[in-house]
DNA sequence: GCCAACGTTGGC
DNA sequence: GCCAACGTTGGC
């Protein structure tokens, strides 16, 4: 079998075809270990279907498919769950929303998947072994993948060392214990450990003393584990490199996984529970979590930390600084601050659009702005004034993020930022519109397929940057001062107080990361302005900043101002782009480069309304849903005393 | 009590 | 600063 995985980024001259199917018994015949090919009679897992996923695999990529699969149910609970809050808080059934929260922070702070899952047969260890990675879900060295073996005899290996005690006398100099495979020129020597034992904890009564566990004497881990004592391994020469950091994985099929390697996932870890927590009035501790970045200089608010060095990263400085960086991040702002802890990454967006307001209910910020329903009839929202549990424990958070991303759980928004930045029609986050509420009229274009929607809205985009000008990620120097000038352009007599205003004015507007980081401030200039009610800015993929009114009282539900790194916007209702002739443009400039500007806009939207549309012509059809129908060429926002466009009169009058 | 998962240390 | 090694926690 070869067991060279098909993609492998880096040339690596491993052991193929024949020779990697004949390194188990070489290998074995060394250690004199020959004896037992098969798997132990007592192994715990031959009953598992094992398989050998690796032909098609990289070494180290993997996606450890069964290993999330818990974790993808929990997912889906945590999804009902808050399905199910929502549709309780609708009645003002606070204490069924109660209990439904402690529900959903009960969960278990770690997932223990299966003994049995995830295991792959690794021959080239020898018959019978086993192999298993294991990326780390959650905890401050989140991402990090640990890899185990089992022996045929059972034997739990999670390290080299260990390996190297189990497989007594067999030269693993070229093995590359990460991979599994064997390295042609060998790896680097392992390391030594020489640790000192830890120190009694002082007055540590809460939890089992050290002497309980037993000082000096070994972990039940350690005692039926292995426990080396053997010293490092002189190899000629540096390993051949895997993964080169900067490589951009191939994705094999249709499946596209995070990176393991260097997932993030920014939790309060256990040591920083001393970080200040919100408040429920917004007010922050006095040592408000503000960092400033290592790398940039800004400052923000979270808890973005090198995974193993704690070394403060904004998000945007992050991604920069990892080549594989986990593409799916949502930021939640710390109330009294201007910066953004890190989120759920967005494989968590829920598909409808409901639950997509659900999600962004968690986005909690200091308006402590909190979706208690979302029932499709009577969707509300709520100023959520015990929203605590929202804001504390990120292990909570921990247990709702599957790392995982599988093709049947890829949503329909790009979930890889990083690879489509460019790519503008990729941006937008394609909310499926199947759990709207009825009474919400619905276009015809609903029923069209997302190709046909995206193609719409791509002649949307055509037709908006007609009109504006260069499409964003065009600009030239010359849209840099255009945007400058709309800035002191601004009026600010009837905005609410902004207490931050934003320009994109001294700001290079330019794709990649910097792109990303630009939008990452206008975001935060925005969660730093009081915005006019229930309007809610969130950072997703593309990136893209969206503007989205979250309240289904509202009389633009549903809208959504879509914010492209190249501030260019475009108004979307119901998922429905408003046509670029829509006078809604003419009166604000093509690009919302500021916080003033996207309230002034938003302030504008609120003078209109969502076009009613046609009723139904047969009243019988009122039986079940109604579906209002509209013109093709409805304008969908219209003034207020108006209700329905002429478009749709028209067509009414027909 | 086992052990998967995560935290922490310390060599490099 | 990285990350292998292994200590520790907590779910089962």
């Amino acid at each position: 079998m070869n067991m060279e995985p098909v993609g492998t980024p880096v040339p690596v001259a491993e052991p193929q075809g024949k020779d990697v199917g004949s390194s188990p018994e070489r290998i074995m015949s060394e250690a004199g270990n020959t004896t037992d090919k098969k798997p132990h009679s007592s192994d715990p897992l031959k009953e598992t279907p094992v398989q050998d996923k690796e032909e098609d695999k990289p070494a180290g990529l993997e996606p450890p498919v069964d290993w999330f699969e818990p974790l993808e149910e929990d997912d889906n609970d945590e999804v009902e769950s808050l399905a199910g809050e929502s549709e309780m808080s609708v009645s003002g059934a606070g204490s069924e929303k109660n209990h439904l929260k402690v529900h959903k922070f009960q969960q278990p702070r770690r997932k223990r998947s299966s003994p049995e899952e995830g295991w792959d047969v690794w021959p080239i260890l020898g018959d019978g072994w086993k192999r298993k990675e294991v990326i780390r879900r959650s905890g401050s060295s989140i991402g990090q993948k640990d890899v185990y073996y089992i022996s045929p005899k059972g034997d739990r290996v999670r390290s080299r060392v260990e390996l190297t005690s189990v497989l007594e006398g067999v030269d693993l100099s070229t093995f590359e214990y990460k991979s599994g495979r064997f390295i042609p020129g060998g790896v680097p020597p392992t390391r030594v450990r020489i640790r000192a034992k830890r120190k009694i904890p002082e007055s540590s009564s809460s939890e089992s003393s050290f002497v309980e566990r037993g000082e000096g004497t070994d972990t039940p881990d350690s005692l039926h584990r292995l426990t080396p004592n053997l010293g490092p391994k002189t190899v000629p020469s540096q390993p051949t490199v895997w993964l080169a950091q900067s490589t951009v994985v191939i994705p094999t099929q249709q499946y596209e996984y995070p990176p393991a390697e260097k997932e993030i996932k920014l939790p309060l870890p256990s040591s920083s529970r001393a970080l200040p927590l919100p408040s429920i009035n917004g007010d922050i501790s006095s040592e408000e979590n503000t960092l400033v970045c290592s790398r940039c200089g800004i400052s923000f608010t979270g808890t973005w930390y090198d995974k193993q060095r704690k070394r403060p990263f904004c998000p945007t400085c992050w991604a920069a600084s990892k080549t594989k960086v986990h593409p799916m991040v949502r930021f939640r702002k710390s109330p009294g601050s201007g910066g953004f802890v890190p989120q759920q990454p967005y494989n968590e967006i829920p598909d409808t659009f409901e639950d997509c307001l659900s999600f962004q209910s968690e986005v909690t910020d200091s308006q402590h702005l909190s979706l208690k329903s979302s029932d499709t009839e009577n969707f509300s929202i709520n100023v959520d004034i015990d929203d605590d549990d929202d804001m504390s424990t990120d292990d909570d958070d921990d247990m709702n993020w599957n790392p995982e991303m599988t093709s049947a759980d890829s949503l329909s928004y790009e979930l890889n930022v990083r690879n489509h930045q460019s790519s503008m029609q990729s941006n937008h986050l394609d909310f499926e519109l199947n759990g709207l509420p009825d009474r919400v009229p619905h276009t015809s274009s609903d029923n069209n397929n997302s190709e046909l929607d995206q193609l719409s809205r791509l002649d949307a985009e055509k037709l908006h940057a007609d009109r504006h000008g260069p499409k964003c990620g065009e600009e030239d120097d010359d849209e840099d001062d255009d945007y400058y000038e709309e800035e002191e352009e601004e009026e600010e007599d009837e905005l609410p107080i902004i207490t931050q205003i934003f320009s994109m004015a001294d700001s290079q507007v330019s794709s990649g990361v910097d792109s990303e980081n630009q939008l990452m401030k206008l975001l935060q200039a925005l969660r730093s302005t009081v915005m006019p009610i229930l309007w809610y800015a969130i950072l997703v993929n593309g990136p893209q900043l969206q503007i989205i009114q979250c309240s289904k009282q509202s009389n633009l539900t549903d809208a959504i101002v879509l914010i492209d790194p190249g501030f260019c916007y475009q108004v979307t209702v119901q998922k429905q782009p408003l046509l670029p002739t829509h006078p809604l443009y003419d009166k604000y400039p093509a690009h919302l480069t500021s916080a003033t500007e996207v309230v002034n806009l938003l302030l504008g939207l609120e003078e209109y309304v969502v076009c009613q549309g046609l009723p139904p012509k047969d009243p019988l059809l009122r039986t079940g849903p109604i579906i209002l129908e509209r013109a093709s060429t409805c304008d969908f926002l219209v003034k207020k005393k108006v209700s329905i466009c002429s478009n749709c009169r028209a067509l009414q009058g027909l």
